[in-house]
DNA sequence: CTGTTAGCGCTTTCAC
DNA sequence: GTGAAAGCGCTAACAG
């Protein structure tokens, strides 16, 4: 039924090899010819057959984008930008850049690790905060290491570098990772307390995320230390999903934990909007009453009423980045990790505290 | 390096059809002969080489789900929740479900359909609206047509049936395409703008999307035929992207154009936040001053100040049938299309027109 | 620059 | 219920 490479062979009556050559463009072939098989090709409609010939090179153009939760645009955004380096790229043998929805748990993450081992990938690119248990931890860290002997070139974008369990001695190899974009979550949410310190605070809740995840800890340890530091009591803190409702009840939580809160921190843009409605419901005026600050400044936080302050998160360059480093278009930095910092927005959502 | 399927039966003490056999499930193997290849599996750390196994029984597990924005809520939910009816069924072999961002642009939905046709796809989705020019539908509906021979399951969410070229003679097969769900877009605009004519509004601007796009051009007509019915004069209109910024930009546009407006309908309810900002900058209220209608009621929508009004897809419920078509998990709708409405969410966003 | 020759690792009749 | 054998369609040496 589909034309294989023979048929385009005979027609344009040269060898298959001749056929494969020009259409991976990998080797000389005479301009004539190369007219003539690439006429073949478009009279007969022929598509190169994925799997056989990833079978024979033993290498796929697959490479797999996974991310924590695709209806989340902090993932969008580092998926799309990944994705825009990858597909498409002119010259090189096409290659399709997917993304996997893992859903934030851990066996899909697994599966779909397998997955893309089984598809032979050429590179594989996990985005967001990893869980921190330490079996999943292991289980992945044993899988990348297989997809990396497989020849797959593995690269981390906003997640911390893979920590190698064994002895810790000394020199190592960096071991399956090719890369690690890291961000600073810890230094970027300290500084943000710092912000709002300044402007008074020393009540200030904190709504984090979900538990045993990297992104949660480092964010509420940035925020921790700040405090610390300004010799402040921490507020009550409150664990939640990665969503608005999760804040709306944390926040709700939060002021009954402790109804002097004059500021309330999220884990993250879309759960401070939780925040933020929750407050209005109460009755409190934001920043008047209580000043809210977010993390990520997603596109949305700037409509927000008031605009959301919150730390700035390059997600878009962050994610082209690791889709330059997935098809070795870029070096790698030293050490194989390079840190992303944040920027503190100030908008209109934070204030003094009254006098 | 990588064992292989003939690892796995030399240790098990079995042939490779029968190993083959029981990773498959698809044929009967005895309990004693299964245990002691899944045995074998387990301490081999085997995983089947997709590639191979593709090429071998001529279909991969692959299923592609296209998106014009992968980093809009609006594609991520849809592809998430099809995503998750695909991956990881229970019984059924592993399906790699992929999402392929298309960025809205003509030449990458082309191209990754023809990825997706060299991975001998399982099933295709593509969600959202489609582009309107003749040449690349035509293109769309062909490369459709060789995928589905190829033994693709062509599902269309979110986006209009195609339409079949040819002479259009009575009885024609349903083609390519295996299932449609389309929204109505044209339905729920024209509510969305009753209810705003109800509230007594007569200078409607409208903030349109991207021009030769089907949900732009429904949309639009939805808007149209209400203010065509009740005898009113259509306000300005202004095209624009599906982002913020446009919505910013358009309806700065529209003030000038008429600055008598009373009310603004977005082409979905990211142009609303940005349409929102504009006016608020220009100092005026909403809904005393300028009403604001969006379209599709993504989360964030309830949480603007003040709350949105707009109309409700069910993305999450479109993108799971979506997902059960393309793996044959559910019936067919009858003549292949099944429509799906929105609903009318009146919220704060809109009111009376002043006295 | 081009043709020949082996497989790549799996599925699938067809026998037993 | 299980094994043997013949490819699936392509790539990659290796010659020429």
């Amino acid at each position: 039924m589909t034309a294989t490479l023979a048929d385009v062979a005979a027609r344009a009556r040269v060898s298959p090899a001749t056929v494969s050559r020009v259409l991976n463009g990998n080797y000389p072939v005479a301009a004539a010819t190369r007219e003539r098989v690439l006429r073949a090709v478009d009279e007969l409609d022929y598509v190169l057959n994925g799997p056989a010939s990833s079978l024979a090179a033993a290498t796929s153009d697959l490479v797999g984008i996974l991310v924590n939760d695709i209806a989340d645009p902090f993932f969008g955004i580092m998926a799309g930008a990944a994705q825009s380096e990858i597909g498409g790229g002119p010259g090189a043998r096409e290659k399709l850049a997917v993304v996997c929805n893992t859903g934030g748990s851990p066996e899909r993450e697994l599966t779909y690790l397998t997955l893309l081992q089984r598809q032979r990938a050429a590179a594989v690119i996990l985005t967001g905060g990893a869980l921190e248990d330490p079996g999943h931890a292991a289980a992945v860290a044993a899988k990348l290491g297989r997809l990396a002997e497989a020849g797959a070139r593995i690269v981390l974008c906003g997640r911390p570098p893979l920590v190698l369990s064994g002895a810790g001695t000394g020199v190592r190899p960096a071991g399956p990772v090719a890369a690690t974009l890291t961000f600073d979550n810890r230094g970027g949410s300290r500084r943000l307390t710092e912000h709002l310190l300044a402007l008074g605070h020393r009540r200030i809740g904190y709504v984090a995320g979900p538990e045993e995840r990297t992104t949660t800890r480092h964010r509420v340890e940035g925020h921790l230390a700040a405090l610390t530091d300004a010799g402040v009591a921490p507020g009550p803190l409150v664990h939640g999903s990665y969503d608005r409702r999760s804040g709306y009840d944390a926040t709700l939580e939060l002021l009954r934990l402790d109804p002097s809160l004059t500021a309330v921190v999220a884990a993250n843009d879309t759960v401070a909007l939780g925040a933020c409605a929750a407050l209005r419901d109460r009755g409190l005026s934001i920043p008047d009453d209580v000043s809210v600050a977010g993390f990520d400044d997603l596109p949305f936080s700037t409509d927000a009423v008031p605009a959301l302050t919150t730390v700035r998160l390059p997600l878009y360059e962050a994610g082209a980045r690791a889709g330059r480093l997935a098809m070795g278009k870029e070096p790698v930095p030293p050490g194989g990790i390079a840190t992303v910092h944040g920027e503190l927005m100030v908008r209109g959502s934070t204030g003094r505290t009254r006098a």
